[in-house]
RNA sequence: GCGCCCGUAGCUCAAUGGAUAGAGCGUCGGACUUCGAAUCCGCAGGUUGGAGGUUCGAGUCCUCCCGGGCGCGCCA
């Protein structure tokens, strides 16, 4: 198949440079091999003699030629065009072969082992336990889930972490304004400080809690009783959403875990020996600057409680002891100032500037009758990911936040999401793999069963498959690619691609007709789409409907 | 002031440093006796915010400028 064509191709490449010019050292990372977007250009492109035409000095064009003159091989044919590129194209043959091993698998080969069984792991979500979860954490957890996923694919052996933080100041005023809305609820006068919760979820626990003392339960009118107990319900109420969008976590960590078992003073001596530790103010400060940060950071206030960056550090140190090979955090916009610092701080524990990599996931602006809407977090305001699933469903959420590079900002319209209409990209991503079902329905009634041996080669290569066949090859790349730079957003926009050149072809060639043999090979090419479109709504956590 | 992100067609956005910058929506004009019209075909629409630089080759990398979003606490 193509990976393999490539990694095949490569070798041929530098075995026909060192016979060429034997004084050269050269090596896999030297040249690259691409989708040349010009049909023209052949199925792969090189672009090695442009590389080294200066290093030859030689024109790149004639290095070209030596080449591509050099190889003959029986699966594709070299050639070489103007400006020095060496193009290849496959055969009808290799071509063909490749297009049934894709239905003899049903699709398990669109992977290979990158990852050798490494150990990965992504954190995303983690939101603080106060509060439904927004937008942002949906988009995130829309993005970590495929991520996840492909990580998988692709050989490594990959964990889902939610981090809880159960342990800060946060959950102390989630307690005290638990309390408050439960006084109001006695009809007590209460003035909500500017830092609480005061949102409707925070009065619905009251509510609770009340009628649970009301009824003789001393514990729910305790302070810390209060506060565990809203704190559980919460993050319960959390994983209740996570749950309907269709996610699972392997690990929910906990913040209090790290406290307990003292991870944090572990960090502070090491900073200590390293001298990185110094008491300003009545606080204790890391030396932030001397490991490549712009200044230095509290870890310990005055009044003796932890920062989050602590917090952070010591909840790192346990990743990293975990044996993860790579860690991925992906954060909200909110969040961006604390990268630099915990990887800064992160290089005085020997653990490698690479290890960690924090994904800063962009806004989502909410569009509802063409306008953004307004969002205040303080006063319980704000557009969650419940309210959003119950307005648009799972599928057209996770497609809608799966759509753009996830640097960019995010408009998100929800009269579109809503519209089951042709505008609305994931329907017609459904409605290309509804129709595939469609057709084998229709060839069933037909009589025709679909069978793999009587595809035929010269009815499945020809001039009016070309398209379709170029576009399919492309989607073992498209994914490896969506892994690499960490954009989920590249598999949706194939996908967009394939369903259009599928429903062209689709007008333009009849499928089922009188000519038996015709109709088999050309549902052989519907079978490989329907594969195909089913992997990729799996990927991305979307629903692939046989009817619609 | 410092940092991150963005600036591409009327709108929303694509484009692993490669060859002629692409989609969708919107506008206009076409295609249902026949496998699903939730579809397809066609027209129009661009100096990729600006100026330099690196490179055989720049929307993409570097520097500066302009415009927009966000973040810069002994909050989390």
């Amino acid at each position: 198949m193509i990976f393999t064509a490539i990694d095949e191709i490569k070798e041929e490449l530098l075995k026909a440079f060192n016979k060429t010019y034997p004084d050269l050292v050269l090596s896999i990372s030297d040249f690259k091999i691409e989708r040349p977007k010009n049909l023209d250009f052949g199925d792969l492109s090189t672009n090695i003699s442009m590389r080294l035409a200066k290093k030859l000095k030689q024109n790149p064009i004639s290095i070209a030629e030596r080449i591509s003159n050099l190889i003959t091989n029986e699966k594709w044919v070299y050639s070489f065009v103007k400006p020095g590129f060496i193009n290849i194209t496959f055969s009808d043959n290799f071509i063909f072969e490749s297009m049934l091993e894709i239905i003899r698998s049903e699709g398990s080969m669109f992977s290979f082992d990158l990852g050798h069984g490494d150990k990965v792991q992504i954190e995303f979500i983690s939101a603080n336990p106060t509060g439904p979860l927004n937008v942002v954490n949906a988009r995130a957890a829309s993005i970590g889930d495929v991520l996840a996923k492909l990580f998988t694919r692709f050989g490594f052996q990959t964990e889902k972490e939610y981090y809880i933080n159960d342990a800060g100041n946060q959950v102390e005023i989630l307690g005290h304004s638990i309390e408050l809305a439960m006084k109001k609820l006695n009809g007590e006068e209460v003035e909500f400080p500017e830092n609480s919760y005061a949102g409707e979820y925070i009065f619905e626990i009251a509510r609770e809690l009340k009628a649970g003392f009301d009824s003789g339960n001393e514990d729910t009118n305790q302070p810390e009783k209060i506060r565990d107990l809203g704190l559980n319900s919460i993050l319960q109420t959390q994983k209740n959403t996570i749950e309907k969008f269709g996610l699972t976590f392997d690990n929910w960590f906990s913040e209090k875990s790290l406290y307990s078992s003292a991870k944090h003073t572990e960090a502070l001596k090491i900073l200590k020996q390293k001298n990185l530790i110094y008491e300003k103010d009545g606080a204790t400060w890391i030396k932030t600057t001397d490991l490549g940060d712009s200044q230095d950071w509290v870890l310990i206030k005055s009044n003796g409680s932890y920062t989050y960056l602590l917090g952070d550090i010591a909840y790192h140190l346990n990743k990293f002891e975990r044996g993860f090979t790579k860690a991925i955090n992906i954060w909200g916009p909110d969040h961006q100032a604390g990268v630099s610092r915990l990887q800064a701080a992160l290089t005085a524990f020997e653990i490698p500037r690479d290890w960690l990599e924090v994904m800063i996931i962009q806004q989502v602006n909410l569009i509802r009758n063409g306008e953004r809407v307004k969002i205040s977090k303080r006063k319980g305001i704000f557009e969650t990911l419940d309210k959003l699933i119950e307005e648009v469903g799972v599928d057209a959420a996770r497609f809608t936040f799966l759509l753009r590079t996830t640097s960019s900002h995010l408009d998100f319209d929800i009269d579109l999401a809503k519209q089951q209409v042709s505008e609305n990209p994931v329907y017609y991503i459904q409605y290309a793999h509804a129709r595939l079902c469609s057709i084998f329905r229709k060839a069933l009634e037909s009589g025709i069963e679909f069978k793999i041996d009587n595809v035929k080669l010269e009815d499945v290569i020809n001039s009016e498959t070309r398209d379709v066949i170029r576009k399919i090859f492309e989607y073992t790349l498209i994914l490896k690619s969506a892994l690499i730079s960490r954009e989920p957003s590249r598999i949706t926009n194939y996908s967009m691609e394939l369903a259009d050149i599928f429903h062209a072809f689709y007008h333009n060639f009849r499928i089922i007709t009188e000519d038996k043999e015709k109709t088999i090979s050309r549902l052989g090419i519907c079978r490989i789409l329907q594969i195909i479109f089913k992997d990729i709504l799996d990927l991305i956590g979307v629903s692939a409907p046989e009817h619609m």
